[in-house]
DNA sequence: ATTAACATACCAACTGGTTGGTTTTTTCTT
DNA sequence: AAGAAAAAACCAACCAGTTGGTATGTTAAT
C-alpha cells in the first residue's frame, strides 16, 4: 500500500474513534509511519485530508454494498433493498464496524468546516439517490398504489441508521443499530404489505 | 442570571454549533461575559464542564417537553405520544432549534471522555424509558395482540430524531426532521391500527 | 540532472489550566 | 447596629504543552 493510501486508512481509523478534530496530524503520521514533512506533500492542509478521507471512506463503503449485496444479480429491486438491509443488520455486529465517518463529521463540522460539510451532503445525497431509485421501482413492481415518496424512505433510512449508530457510542452497545434496522424494515414491509 | 448559568448558557449555545473541542474556554469565557479564572472556579475542568452542560440540557429539554404537551392533561397515553411527536416536528422548524447536544457529544467524545459518555447514556435512557412507558400504557390500550415491543419502538424514535439531526446538519435543512418524524409518526400509525 | 517522494527540525499560535490577587457578600461578635 | 472576620465570587496575567503548518533538506528513480 502506497503511503499516501496509508495515511488515508490511518486517518480513517483514527478518526472514527475521536472524530476529526481530535485525530492529530501527528498521530495519523505516527499511525501510518509517515513523518509529517510527507503528510503535507499529500495534503495541502487538514481540512484537505478530510475531504479525502471523507470520499475514501464514501468509496469503502459503496464498494462493500456493492460486492456483498444489491446490484448485480438481484432483479427484484426490493429484495435489493431487502438485502442491503440484512448487509447492515449484519455488519454492525461485527467490531470491526466503527460507524459512519460522514455522520461523525457531518455532526462535528457542518458550521467550522464548510468545505468538508458539502462533501458530506453530496456523499449522503448519492447514497439517498441510489436507494430511492430501487423504491421507486420497487414500488411500481410491488405497491403501485400505495402513498409513501421513496425519496422519503430513502432518506429516513440513512436518518435511522446514523441516528442509531450515535446511540450505539452513548451506550457501548452495537445491537442499537440491529433494532432500528428491524424496526425500519418492519416499517417497509408493512407498506410494501407484508 | 447569575454567571454560572450564563457559562453554561454560553457553552451549550457554541458546542451546539462547533462541537465540544471546537469550543475554547476562551470562546465560553469571552460570550458568557467572564474571565478564565472564574470559569475554573465554577468548574474543576473543561470535561466538567461538558457534563453539566449536558445535564442542563437535557434538563431544559424535558422542561420544555413536560409543557408544551404530555404529562400532565392528556390521559390518553397515545395521544401523549402523538404530542410529543408534534412537538418536536414544530421546534425544529424553529431556527433557534440548533439539534441535540447529547447527540453531539455522544458522537464526537465518546471514546474520549468516557465520563462524558456515561452521563449521554443516562440521558439518553432515561429519555427512552419515559417513552417506553407511555408505549406501554398505549399498547395495553389500543393493541394488546399487537406484536411490537415499546422499548424498542421508543428507542427507535430517539435514533431516527438523532439522525434526521445530522442529515440536517449536512444539509443545513430542518425539514429533513420533519419528514422523519412524519414518517415514524406513519410506522407508529399503523403499528395502532391507522 | 531533474523531479517526485520522503524526512528532520523547527516555529508561531493557541490550548487548557494555574497563580496570586481583588472585590463583594455573608457571618459573627460585641 | 456596627464593625471585624471570613468566605464566596471574580479577575488579569501568566505558563507549559500541544497544534497545524513550514523551511530546508535528503534520497531514489527517471
Amino acid at each position: 500500500m502506497d503511503k499516501k493510501t496509508k495515511i488515508l486508512e490511518s486517518a480513517q481509523g483514527l478518526m472514527l474513534e475521536k472524530g476529526f478534530i481530535a485525530s492529530t496530524v501527528d498521530d495519523i503520521c505516527e499511525k501510518a509511519g509517515v513523518t509529517k514533512g510527507s503528510f503535507f506533500y499529500y495534503f495541502k492542509d487538514k481540512e484537505d485530508l478530510g475531504k479525502n478521507v471523507a470520499v475514501h471512506f464514501a468509496c469503502c463503503q459503496q464498494k462493500m454494498i456493492d460486492e456483498n449485496c444489491c446490484d448485480q444479480d438481484e432483479p427484484d429491486p426490493l429484495k435489493r433493498i431487502y438485502n442491503l438491509l440484512d448487509l447492515v443488520f449484519e455488519t454492525s455486529n461485527n467490531p470491526q464496524n466503527k460507524g459512519c465517518l460522514i455522520g461523525i463529521f457531518s455532526q462535528e463540522l457542518s458550521e467550522t468546516h464548510p468545505n468538508i460539510r458539502k462533501v458530506c451532503e453530496k456523499i449522503f445525497n448519492s447514497f439517498i439517490d441510489k436507494l430511492k431509485k430501487d423504491f421507486v421501482l420497487a414500488k411500481e413492481k410491488h405497491a403501485p398504489k400505495a402513498s409513501f415518496k421513496p425519496e422519503e424512505l430513502a432518506e429516513y433510512f440513512l436518518a435511522s441508521i446514523q441516528g442509531s449508530l450515535i446511540l450505539m457510542r452513548a451506550r457501548k452497545d452495537p445491537k442499537v443499530v440491529q433494532r432500528s434496522v428491524k424496526q425500519y424494515r418492519e416499517y417497509v414491509e408493512m407498506l410494501f404489505g407484508k
